[in-house]
DNA sequence: CAGTATCCTTAGGGATACTG
DNA sequence: CAGTATCCCTAAGGATACTG
């Protein structure tokens, strides 16, 4: 065969579709909280536990369910509760996202790279103090 | 206790620390280069099998060097070689780099999203062909 | 061959204000 | 409460040319 010019396209790469869809700044502590709070979480409980903006957190979230990680329910009411759930897919990638934590976790250890104390919380490897996780 | 403020450090995170160290673009694939090349792989090797720059691929592999992942040996010559390989903890990261693979993979496949051929031949879900994956 | 050096473009995220 | 709408900023990556 002559010369080819066949190359990759990374864009349909499977690492770029975790990357994408799993494991952007913000996805593995939503799908974690989700995963703690027992599958649902409303709207401002995530950013009761987290530093992120409204608009990215709503654009996370979209996303999230675009991609058939969790999915919307409003329960009517004044005001109404807007709560996310798991999907079983969502709940799939835990397994995976515990094992690139623990990898990260013994990496910085290794290294002496402080680990923050609220996320050794969320993910058991410290006890968890809802005083703390929580801001009022 | 009162109303506390402590929140996430999102930097000092483990995920992000993988994000950074592991899953940018590209260091899948150069690390996964380097175990297919047997362990070393030299600069213009790594150009022929992705579309990557100079520019980036150097960045990307002194950032793997500065995180231990990988090192670095010139063997003298008229042009020197240079090759990179893989050290211990580099190798180590790859049983989890596959299990990201294998989940990315499944999840297209079941969503009936294009894979790269290319990219399954890398990771064994296809068979190799070297004239295919070397651009000449 | 194995890189640097420049310059440029874009996606992701941040701050803040507004709305049903 | 649960979002939109704007505007801004930075970091990652891309194109291209140059060098020991």
């Amino acid at each position: 065969m002559e010369n080819t010019t066949m190359i990759f396209d990374v864009n349909r790469d499977p690492y770029n579709h975790m990357s994408r869809m799993l494991f952007g700044r913000w996805k593995p502590f939503l799908l974690m909280a989700m995963v703690f709070d027992e599958g649902k979480t409303n709207f401002s409980d995530f950013i009761k536990q987290l530093p992120i903006s409204h608009k990215v957190l709503a654009e996370n979230l979209k996303a999230m369910e675009a991609d058939g990680l969790i999915y919307r329910t409003v329960a009517a009411g004044t005001p109404p509760r807007t709560e996310y759930r798991l999907t079983e897919s969502g709940l799939s990638m835990v397994p995976l996202l515990r094992a690139v934590y623990d990898a990260g976790w013994k990496d910085m250890t290794a290294k002496g790279m402080p680990i923050d104390a609220l996320g050794e919380m969320w993910h058991g490897y410290r006890e968890r103090d809802n005083r703390l996780m929580y801001r009022t």
